[in-house]
DNA sequence: TCGTTAAATTGTAATATATAGATAATAAGA
DNA sequence: TCTTATTATCTATATATTACAATTTAACGA
């Protein structure tokens, strides 16, 4: 692989997590799974601003959702990401 | 601390890390230290570019240069950034 | 003081990202 | 099927980031 690639590559995770929104969701999503309506309840930003922070961060393989009746339970798939948000959140 | 506040500190750090350009010149710092025209000649970007990116790494304190006559050699200041980007590169 | 080298800053156009309201899709129950 | 709950998507707008050329600043030696 291209060395520019790979940083490229690199900086979209980091990207993913960079925002305090996302970074606090999936901070949450480590601790207990949970869906959106929870989220947003925690938050105070309406419903389609979580949802949309959410589909950026399945997009980029950070977190994965399924489905139960009519909620999604979220969770945190990605161990790099759960290792660097351990890593920057512990203290 | 507020909550928000506190995600939105951390958020900043990998912000400044959330970059190809950026990401790259902090791992190379972090093996050798070395002054921008060095970086420059290796990114194969214009000199402003390198330093206006290296003024957001600087401006979070991620790094830090001194002069030594007309060069000014930078290293990486800041220990979380220094473990995030290992952790994020190694492998 | 001039000229040279190294680095920082500034101006600006292009691009990307964030936010929120409105609307659509999905699933379940009456 | 109609209604409700939950989540996703669309759209418009505001804001931020990025890249680069041009300029400025800083340090040095002749």
């Amino acid at each position: 692989m291209k060395v520019e690639s790979k940083y490229a590559k690199k900086a979209e995770l980091l990207k993913a997590l960079a925002h305090p929104t996302r970074l606090c969701i999936v901070h949450g999503l480590m601790e207990n799974e949970c869906n959106v309506n929870k989220i947003t309840g925690c938050l105070e930003m309406p419903q389609s601003t979580i949802s949309q922070q959410l589909a950026i961060l399945r997009s980029k393989g950070v977190i994965e959702g399924r489905r139960t009746g009519t909620e999604v339970c979220y969770s945190v798939s990605n161990k790099k990401a759960r290792e660097i948000v351990s890593l920057l959140m512990n203290d």
